[in-house]
DNA sequence: GTCTATACCCGGATAGAC
DNA sequence: GTCTATCCGGGTATAGAC
């Protein structure tokens, strides 16, 4: 179908040259059709990409769940891999540096719509880790530390570590800084009282 | 003179419209020319871009230099001091909403030019945050933390915290994460040992 | 219903007269 | 330094062939 072939030739443009570095008539090149007959398929550049990025992170939010949802392992080991593979996906992953970049740097003519994106995105992930938490406060890994609290912490640490490595000047900036703010916060988390 | 005239008008219609949404001939219209006068005094947006959040960011720099000096509060209070103002700055400096939309969704076609301001900005911040907590370690504020790796962590807490400033959707999403993030840092800061 | 051709609009940029 | 006139390139819209 070509409107799938669209989405998927779209990704990729918009991967590497962000929103507005995309042009219509590129994307169609590649498609192998001339730029008005994209809108038979879609109705303009702002249609083709939302479709993209609601894919993209619905595909993100089920990769968190199923993450989250094995309690096998130590909290401790599993909350830190889930952070130190922020930084292997970045460096890999060219759907998930889209995500990044559109999340953190959208096109500023559909901010909102952007937000009504990433909005529900982050509630569902704080759900799941309120009740990966839960789990961990009955199993005693953390004690003190209420669930809901340790969520929206491990949210700020995650975003703070994430927009580093959007921004980050090299590699060793995210590695820095995790390093020095993951002791501290499961230090913080194991026995904070409020 | 002229120039300086140019770019109050365009920090102002820039933090409210973006810079995609910020076009050359309203500027020149609210300073008072025609469109293709503005190129007598600067190369061409970008230009006048890059002039508007160069100053900005010196301010703001200088801003946290002043705030960090201040050795005589206690850290706690001085600190949550530090992040609690940037809610209140958000809220009613619009210099400062300036300041956070173009670091956070910058133009994209100035990626490179504002990652250039924006990596020696948080490098200052993070030389007089290891300045403060050298003092804090020698006052006995903190004990097992290293200085570089207090102010690394604190820095993580500040992105995390002011990404959530401007993507919140409502202005209790701020106050929750700073609620439960503040007291695990604090906690993470005072006895961490590695 | 999918494509091509073509025209329109608007924003940034430039040339050249004054 | 300011203007008028003009160019260029991107997104958008429509007419019409097949």
């Amino acid at each position: 179908m070509t409107a799938d072939q669209i989405l998927k030739v779209a990704q990729d443009h918009f991967a590497r040259n962000g929103y507005e570095g995309a042009t219509l008539s590129a994307i169609a090149k590649d498609v192998g059709i001339k730029k008005p007959s994209l809108y038979a398929h879609f109705s303009g550049k702002e249609d083709i990409f939302l479709h993209v990025i609601k894919k993209v992170f619905q595909r993100e939010s089920n990769l968190l769940k199923t993450y989250l949802a094995d309690i096998e392992k130590p909290m401790d080991e599993h909350l830190h891999g889930l952070l130190e593979q922020q930084q292997t996906k970045f460096e890999n992953s060219s759907e998930f540096t889209f995500l990044l970049r559109m999340s953190y740097f959208p096109p500023q003519s559909l901010l909102e719509e952007v937000f009504d994106l990433i909005d529900p995105f982050f509630a569902s992930f704080e759900q799941y880790l309120v009740t990966y938490f839960d789990v961990m406060r009955q199993r005693n890994d953390i004690k003190q530390t209420r669930p809901v609290d340790a969520a929206a912490a491990f949210l700020t640490l995650y975003d703070g570590l994430t927009i580093e490595l959007v921004y980050g000047v090299n590699k060793q900036s995210f590695q820095r800084r995790f390093t020095a703010a993951w002791p501290i916060f499961l230090k913080g988390i194991m026995d904070s009282r409020e």
